[in-house]
DNA sequence: CTGTGTGCAAACTCTTTGCATAAGT
DNA sequence: ACTTATGCAAAGAGTTTGCACACAG
């Protein structure tokens, strides 16, 4: 349902209709962070960023609440962490197939489509187990300026 | 060059070679460290393990050493991080190319060889970027004990 | 009203740092 | 001796938790 590698771009009250199907009291706060996450094109989003981005709506949030919010999101299936590297978790308001760019230099994620890039060749899961999903992340770094 | 993707199995003196090489003092925490980094299979260990299992060796080690000499060795390419997931920082022996399996349920990580499993399709570069290199982790749980 | 959500501050975990002491060459 | 490494404890960053108050239904 809805679209899965194309925007979130949502409406104020499609974004009040997600919490509330997710079994979320539409607060203000939720209100607010969720616009901010799902009003535009997918991003990914630190808890950090995305309290600096609330004061700046006027809608100041605590970081627990930013917290406590980044993961309600995320167990209803709003969200997803990325872990890309470092002792940031970051999260990604797309939820479908698709990769990442990881820029070394500056922290920055971009999305790679799902049908851009493909693993093949995957084993076998274990014995019991199963696999959630495939990661891919391709690091960059600032090419040399010499050659 | 040695082995890229086999075992990194040392005798001690070739592990006293290894930090001589990379300009670090043989210390007899080091010393320990490599030993139990480099001197079996290939192995993923995070900064408390690896505290544990030296103090087994009788060789008590702080953690700021174990800190330090785990970036020491990642800085002259003898270790490599590997960012699965959550906040603790795993160190992989084998710097080669290879991708890893990830359980959820333990947080055991287990190599995947690079010629088993690989990735198509990786779109160019970004202007001024080059690709460092390409992580696939394939996130395992337990199957399905429920649905 | 009733119960869930929020904010605050304190607690926690993992990692880093400063400085006196110990050890390598 | 001279220099670099180590250990300790304290500080830091990011995230979590407990509890009183606030707010949505």
């Amino acid at each position: 349902m809805s679209d899965q590698h194309g925007h979130a771009l949502k409406a104020p009250s499609q974004v009040r209709r997600l919490l509330v199907q997710a079994g979320l009291r539409p607060t203000r706060q939720r209100l607010a962070l969720g616009q901010l996450l799902f009003g535009g094109p997918h991003r990914h989003v630190t808890a950090e960023r995305l309290q600096i981005e609330a004061a700046a709506e006027d809608i100041p949030v605590s970081l627990a609440t930013i917290y406590n919010t980044l993961h309600q999101f995320t167990e209803a299936g709003l969200l997803r962490p990325v872990p890309v590297d470092g002792s940031k978790t970051y999260f990604d308001t797309n939820t479908g197939p698709h990769h990442h760019f990881y820029s070394e230099r500056d922290g920055t994620i971009i999305d790679v489509p799902h049908d851009q890039m493909e693993v093949i060749g995957v084993p076998d899961a274990p014995e019991g187990m199963e696999i959630t999903r495939i990661e891919v992340v391709v690091r960059l770094r600032e090419k040399s300026s010499r050659r």
